[in-house]
DNA sequence: TGCGAAGATTCGAAGAATAGAATATACTAT
DNA sequence: ATAGTATATTCTATTCTTCGAATCTTCGCA
């Protein structure tokens, strides 16, 4: 029973990772808080679009963040965060050829979808 | 670009764990193959769907299948990926108390739900 | 007071994910 | 061949996610 709701609660952390931009923020991140237009500027997100991850970013509690003003700024609660993004990398390296080719599938998609 | 793709493809990665059966399954494969059928029985599943939960994983390449006569075993890729869980884990001790109140809130919906 | 900037929220449409039911496939043993 | 067991696939209804557009809120400043 606890069991299960454990279970549900790392889905829900997986779940807020599990979307390219709010990868970017997380990682964006990594070195310091950032304000909610710093993020869309150099992610180049639309205002309302980043708003609603950010949104997610909070729900989930893997972002904290602080008014200051006019401004938010944004910061990772914890920098484990960080060390499962970096364990994440070490799993693809050691997989490369296979993270390659499926690298070359996204980008087939894509090109299937420009047309 | 690169950067971008690479960030599909992660995200990819937390979304095929984003789901507490995927845990599950994978959290079971830790020590070892298991076959469909077991998982099946160990995590009491419908059998549709933990072999759709089980297409997931592999569509992603989490997990590898071994076909032996009528029965097919599953293992994990890589070991690396019960590291990811295992910092995960850490990440939740140092927020237990805010861990706790999350799982407070799952078990409340869940009590809302089956009235 | 009133205006502009920074963010957040709400809404509707489109697409993706999920569960269960039914069906299909592949093997084994008779 | 036939039946039975293990697993996968397909279909459908439902729910969840995502996006952009529009609207709101809050703060700072003239």
């Amino acid at each position: 029973m606890v069991q299960n709701n454990l279970r549900r609660f790392k889905a829900e952390v997986f779940q807020a990772l599990a979307h390219p931009t709010r990868i970017a923020v997380v990682e964006a991140l990594r070195h310091g808080e950032k304000s909610a237009g710093q993020l869309i500027e150099e992610l180049q997100l639309e205002q309302a679009n980043a708003s609603q991850h950010l949104a997610v970013l909070r729900s989930k509690q893997l972002v904290v963040n602080r008014k200051e003003g006019n401004q938010v700024f944004y910061s990772l609660r914890d920098p484990n965060l960080i060390k499962v993004l970096d364990v994440l990398k070490r799993y693809f390296y050691s997989h490369l050829s296979q993270t390659m080719s499926m690298l070359e599938e996204i980008r087939n998609e894509e090109a299937h979808k420009n047309k």
